[in-house]
DNA sequence: AAGATATGTCAATATAACTGACCCAAAAGA
DNA sequence: TCTTTTGGGTCAGTTATATTGACATATCTT
């Protein structure tokens, strides 16, 4: 039988440490940004599946967010005040709202993601499109369990 | 010139909303049992770390969890009061301080890991070892950028 | 002896989340 | 059409986790 050294709970442990890592850095790199515009981590994660998913609803962002409404609608409010994206009726169900990041929204989105971009880019850039693309597959793998 | 797809802004946006997914889902797994304690994921971070670097000490376990020591200060001595963890006086310099778990903190350690374990592992087992390890060294590339 | 370091603590505040209750408008279904 | 369900918004209060700033104590270094 072979030894399964990949899958001995040192490596797992290893491994929840570093998702950890990994996370808070990527996330901390612009939140000097964020802070001259009063935001968050919380206001980045929400404009960050916004520019991913355009047009996303409310609820479709709350699925993906994974807080409650109340939380997410302090933090829509701010955007919204800001002029960071705008709401539109849902075409089909009216109840709906759609999600758009408009001008300042996406002029603000590059801001950050070209600060946030450093950190994965040059990772990136130090291993082989092999590599890459089994670091993606394990990770979706992770988010999928 | 080649085409750099793994390069590419969109992948790298991919990674960065997936890293959020993949931080927040590994990590609330365990919540559950950890209210059983009344404990929260600060009290789990502090946790993980000390089981992974037993006798480490407060100002290491500072630098590994980059909060002040005034936001570690009250999960210490929740974890304390708990006996989840002690302190030792430091051998060669007396003013340091190192942690340790204790029995009840390593069952502690336990309960949640199992919990917690899953997710990887079963992700980890749907992978090659090779994918594993490539995955590991990506991980680790965007850690130590 | 003087200064630096490691740790602990008090107090006030910020951020981001929560629960629970309730509202309206629009869609879906009987 | 009438009723129920759904999508979204809001008020109020609370909790968890972090922050800044000030200060205290013991111990190490010079």
């Amino acid at each position: 039988m072979r030894d399964l050294l990949y899958l001995k709970d040192d490596q797992i442990k290893d491994f929840i440490e570093q998702i950890f890592y990994a996370y808070r850095e990527t996330y901390s790199d612009p939140l000097k940004i964020l802070k001259k515009y009063s935001f968050g981590t919380a206001h980045h994660r929400a404009i960050h599946i916004i520019e991913r998913h355009e047009g996303l609803t409310v609820s479709e962002l709350l699925n993906k967010l994974k807080i409650t409404k109340q939380s997410l609608n302090r933090v829509l409010r701010d955007l919204i005040k800001n002029k960071t994206i705008m709401l539109k009726k849902g075409e089909v169900d009216s109840r709906q709202r759609q999600i758009f990041l408009n001008e300042k929204g996406k002029k603000l989105f590059e801001e950050i993601f070209s600060e946030q971009k450093k950190r994965i880019y040059n990772a990136l850039k130090k291993s082989d499109s092999d590599s890459v693309v089994k670091f993606k597959m394990v990770l979706n793998k992770i988010i999928n369990e």
